[in-house]
DNA sequence: GTCCCGTAAG
DNA sequence: CTTACTGGAC
């Protein structure tokens, strides 16, 4: 069997379904895809928790809110000034071209979505992939860190190193339902935090066998 | 000091 | 290509 179908058993296998996203709105979504940017889900989950308390996670909250006000609640996020731009930027959008409803959002045509998504400053190709994939249901390939981590070490690298060389090599390798993008995104993070790390830990790694960097680095120890 | 589910700007 | 953006956990 294909690699990249393998290592998607693999995973599940090992780590069962992870039925991500973690988020009660769609909208929350998007803005846990923006705060988690280069910045750790227990930092976001605390930003999260801020905003919930003001109740302020919905759409014309982030919009009508003053930019300082909405850095200060995201502050555990990092990049916080910048990160409350793109927020606002955001809900604005959606608020202003789409009557404030994510639904009509969702049933534009994936590569407009996608297109509009991208014409957000401070949402690039990751974050619009993530949004796409939790919030309006378009099956994709998401390549952060972890996943290029992951298929380099395994052996399973593209042409060129550019986003859209990885997702192409992955998106023709993996043709999966919505559920099965889902999963497979979450559970590559999950190994990346498990064992896949940029100081590798392959003791007990479900992939260890069939890994070019593993099974170099099993041996010795 | 290093690492986090990156992005924009120079 | 490099650097700025940022704070919290370990």
């Amino acid at each position: 069997m294909a690699i990249v179908k393998t290592i998607y058993k693999r995973l599940l296998q090992s780590y069962g379904p992870q039925l991500w996203w973690p988020a009660e709105t769609e909208f929350e979504v998007m803005v846990g895809a923006v705060l988690t940017q280069h910045t750790s889900w227990t930092n976001v989950e605390k930003s999260i928790t801020s905003l919930n308390k003001k109740n302020a996670l919905h759409i014309e909250a982030i919009m009508q809110m003053p930019e300082t006000e909405l850095s200060t609640l995201i502050r555990p996020s990092g990049f916080h000034r910048v990160k409350a731009k793109t927020l606002i930027s955001l809900a604005t959008l959606i608020h202003e071209q789409y009557d404030g409803s994510v639904e009509k959002l969702k049933k534009l045509p994936s590569n407009k979505k996608r297109i509009i998504l991208l014409g957000v400053k401070g949402i690039g190709p990751e974050t619009a992939d993530d949004i796409l994939l939790y919030a309006l249901n378009e099956p994709c390939f998401v390549i952060d860190e972890y996943t290029k981590r992951i298929f380099k070490r395994v052996g399973k690298t593209p042409n060129n190193g550019s986003y859209n060389s990885w997702q192409k090599m992955l998106d023709k390798e993996f043709k999966g339902s919505l559920n099965e993008m889902r999963e497979y995104h979450a559970l590559l993070v999950v190994l990346g935090k498990n064992h896949c790390k940029s100081d590798p830990n392959c003791t007990g790694c479900p992939l260890v066998d069939i890994c070019v960097y593993g099974s170099s680095h099993m041996s010795a120890s």
